[in-house]
DNA sequence: GTTAGCACTCGGACGCTTTGAGTGCTAACT
DNA sequence: AGTTAGCACTCAAAGCGTCCGAGTGCTAAC
């Protein structure tokens, strides 16, 4: 699709525009604000051509011109001059995420942040991926009979569950323990670590098989707990604020609080920033809304995202690099405290 | 205040079925809904007399009467028949919460089974007191300069942070580290383990405090953090449906966000449940809100709180006793976690 | 290709009326 | 004394017509 040069800059200004406001732009009020001097009536017929286009809408036939979804598209695939975080927002958002923390809690933060930042709601993910090992393993008796185990993975995602059996637990035992899962199971991929796997272990210990098996059941669970990316939620009040999502507030909120669709959602992303313009995305309760995608890479294949929900109208050229800019600290911090120069 | 029978009767009408609709009653309904047989008359002559001591309001001159805090009160404290909970629900909570995973996790859902049986927004704290003691420190090396703490609570709470040094970590530090936390800190009160002991207790180390002291300041920080109780919060989603809350939905949101506040909030709840009807509680943003809280006991001085926070014309006799079903199930469960027969 | 001019459209605001649920009061009834 | 029927009154909500103005599309002139 080729637009005149005259037609780029209306078509820009009107997105910009609305994206600060939220109301429709008639021809006369957007013939103050171009630089280039026309009369209203020429803009009106440039206007008509780029809704002919299907790049303007109007909401009824008495109000000025609203962009789009295409007409968004074509913002952000051909007009928009992204503007890079000034560097006040970049030590803020540091300090803000701190450096000394774990995993969860940089992903917190990152979504808290990120909120903030936008006025949306923002969603991040725990790293996952194929090669994900456990880095280590601890049982800790909490009972005579009860224990806590504990698994960290080498992404640094710790996960803890109480494990009961019917044999009391002693020393010998623990030791047992250990031996088994210092010698099997640490440094193994967590995929590796399923249930079935467990009982084939647990089979060859002979004697011991009976009582321990309830705790390499348990991790079996963590292993699968863990491999599996936890989703955290922030920001959703925001959302309410926005008059053009207020008729399905709720229905976004029920559609956000429940983990499945979203993490379907975020799935879907790809390398770099990705945005996702109302209809794009194939969710009914999205369909007025836009996502906004980024991966951050945690070293060899582990990955996890950060996203921006909020309504269409959002500030591209300010958001895409805001959420690169996250993605690339939140990747750095992870890599760097699980790594380190190991 | 002493009321008449027949008064009484017709406030906890009132109540209930202003709880059941979200209407205004007059009159007429109210004579159709009521047992005895008077005229709407008679009945607004009562009424009358129930709004003349505050117990009841109009939203308008030509609007049937809705209860008022006063009258919510008045319902609670003298009229209420609670409703205990089926045994299908029981079993339905039971199960929803399961049995073998740790105090978060059954916080977790506990907020979860919450906001969907109640249809209003959850909150959940994790437990805490006086007596609460270091149960268990581990140390993981990440990196060579690198290393994970992991604090386990006498509660069941783990928590963890990322550490770095300067110096290397080697074994003959790790080992250091082990009978330095081993024999100075686990088994002591959380609150024992401040960052100013953490110092006198590198300083008597000597030779190796150098390289020590920013575990030990993890520790310290992880202590703190324990210490802290999380709040947890679920089902704010729920909280759109309800007209009354409408117009201050996004303020009750932020409230709710915002941890601060929520927890004041909770820190006031005394023993068994305990109900917070609109003003009653000292939040603006909740002045339209009723907030019924109850403790959970995990033996010794440590306890925890589940809340409902809904408009004010909750179902307070399902809910009560809902809230003390979970609560006596979450301390059960988190108490025989914890303790066991240790 | 641009512009001035003009008739036209349509949502939103305003004001008016109607409707009906609900009230309070009075006077009669038991 | 308590209860009831009856009635005038109130008031929010809904419906309706009008006006206003922002904005449009079209035409004819530049």
């Amino acid at each position: 699709m080729e637009l005149s040069e005259r037609k780029q800059k209306i078509l820009a200004t009107i997105v910009e525009q609305y994206i600060r406001t939220g109301e429709p732009i008639g021809s006369k009020s957007l013939m103050e604000i171009l630089p280039m001097k026309v009369s209203s009536a020429t803009i009106r017929n440039e206007m008509a051509e780029l809704a002919a286009m299907g790049l303007l809408e109007q909401p009824h036939t008495s109000a000025g011109r609203v962009p789009s979804h295409a007409g968004y598209r074509y913002y952000i695939d051909h007009l928009m001059h992204t503007r890079e975080l000034d560097d006040d927002s970049r030590r803020k958002i540091e300090s803000a995420i701190g450096s000394g923390s774990d995993p969860e809690h940089v992903l917190t933060r990152a979504g808290e942040v990120l909120a903030d930042l936008t006025g949306c709601a923002a969603v991040s993910t725990t790293p996952a991926g194929e090669s994900t090992r456990i880095r280590r393993i601890e049982m800790v008796p909490v009972g005579s009979r009860t224990a806590m185990l504990v698994l960290l993975t080498s992404t640094g995602i710790l996960k803890s569950r109480i494990c009961r059996t019917d044999t009391p637990i002693t020393v010998p035992l623990l030791e047992r323990f250990y031996n088994v899962t210092r010698s099997q199971l640490v440094g193994k991929p967590l995929s590796d670590v399923h249930t079935t796997a467990m009982q084939t272990l647990a089979a060859s210990l002979g004697a011991d098989a009976f009582s321990m098996l309830p705790f390499l059941a348990g991790i079996a669970e963590l292993a699968r707990d863990a491999s599996q990316t936890d989703i955290h939620l922030d920001g959703q009040s925001n959302l309410l604020g926005y008059r053009e999502l207020e008729d399905n507030a709720y229905e976004l909120m029920e559609f956000l609080r429940n983990g499945e669709p979203l993490s379907a959602l975020i799935s879907s992303s790809r390398g770099d920033v990705q945005v996702l313009i109302g209809k794009e995305n194939k969710f009914r309760q999205l369909a007025n809304s836009s996502v906004i995608l980024a991966r951050y890479d945690v070293g060899g294949d582990e990955s996890g995202t950060l996203g921006v929900i909020g309504p269409t109208r959002l500030d591209y050229a300010k958001l895409i690099p805001s959420v690169r800019f996250l993605t690339d600290l939140v990747g750095r911090l992870l890599t760097r405290s699980i790594d380190d120069e190991e």
